[in-house]
DNA sequence: CGACCTGTTGATTCTGCTCAATCAACGTGG
DNA sequence: CCACGTTGATTGAGCAGAATCAACAGGTCG
């Protein structure tokens, strides 16, 4: 793993990523091995992250230690955005992750940018709070892997970078919980386990059909 | 309920709301009566909208039938961002509510007060997705009274504008539980119900422990 | 090989949902 | 003024889905 001077076009990541950057002076890569916090609750927040490969989590924890991951970012996606001076979530590499911080230099140049990304963030939360707000396990499972697959173009192979624990706190659910459906969802014909992280799916229509 | 030529500084709102408006051509007053839909799945998007008295949800349905409201907005706030060109949810009224149309002169020149307002709203969807995601009914309920609380600058009494259809569609309960678990925090003292819509809050200290 | 970590599976419990009845507040018309 | 219908809120009984507790399997690494 080392450091990519260019920037790759990746699939799925919506457009107007390539060009924001050279805008906003993106920094070296910096790489972060798995499960490595990038920042925590409280730190002063500013400079945003580009994710050159692999996969990032954000979280809160509560003071009784449950989990919510919020988001999963991964290559060619920006995170870092507060409203505040200060970060309110954890931001931690799910695996080896490569990163540029991008600090502009002209923060009112850059805020059309900015804003064209927060509001993709923001629409993928809203779309999230529906998942965990009123779907049922299955549903929340399938939605999973249909952005999954989405995100990365894989025709009908999802890899998926983050275990079962992170799964279940992006979701809202258990483990236990994460592993049943799996198995019910691979009984049901819909998709087929190639290992515990590569998940073949065999009928697309049907795990769409779950979440509408 | 007629047009009111001034923007109100609103309490619990943060700062910069008023200073930005008069850089986004604010339109006249539009008075919307109870349950009328201001957007609408697949509408055009464009403009945002200052509340300048009453209460708007926003909320997404699915095929089933199945409601999640994502936010409520108050006077002063600003809703109606959206990624891409189009709505993705609905906006409605939740009682009788005046909304400005800000339609922005120069979208660069808006886009940093814009920026600022929708990382407000990321923020607090994303602290929602704590709350549907890890919190039990009798912690969803008491996040909610504080959060309205904070908004509103009551001293002890909160004010509920929507009735328990939509606080549980907001919290991902059915609205017997709610009403079930207002009922509990009664019991225990927490709160004091004066009206099924005006909530006395007894014990913040208590409430807050429910919820970190 | 054995310790450890992750994932799977099973048994049981429990929280919140579903279905349903009741109640209070309100408006309308006889 | 009162009978009636409507709408929103509350309460109850039974149920279901997911959590909890627990055991076990497979792989990796020392």
């Amino acid at each position: 793993m080392h450091i990519q001077p260019s920037f790759r076009a990746r699939p799925g990541s919506g457009t107007g990523v390539p060009e924001l950057l050279s805008a906003m002076q993106p920094a070296a890569v910096s790489f972060h091995p798995a499960d490595a916090v990038i920042y925590a609750p409280g730190e002063a927040a500013g400079p945003l992250y580009f994710v050159e490969f692999g996969c990032v989590r954000l979280l809160r924890v509560t003071a009784d230690g449950r989990r919510q991951i919020s988001a999963f970012h991964m290559a060619g996606e920006v995170f870092g955005f507060e409203a505040s001076g200060v970060h309110d979530s954890f931001a931690e590499s799910v695996e080896g992750v490569g990163l540029r911080r991008l600090r502009p230099a002209n923060p009112d140049q850059a805020a059309g940018t900015m804003l064209q990304l927060a509001l993709r963030n923001l629409a993928r939360t809203e779309q999230h709070l529906m998942v965990l707000g009123r779907r049922s396990a299955g549903e929340r499972l399938a939605a999973l892997l249909l952005d999954l697959a989405d995100r990365q173009e894989s025709d009908g192979l999802v890899h998926l970078p983050m275990q079962r624990l992170d799964i279940a706190d992006y979701l809202g659910l258990t483990l236990e919980t994460v592993s049943r459906v799996l198995r019910t969802l691979k009984e049901q014909r819909m998709i087929r386990l190639r290992s515990t992280s590569d998940i073949e799916i065999l009928d697309v229509a049907a795990l769409r059909a779950l979440c509408d």
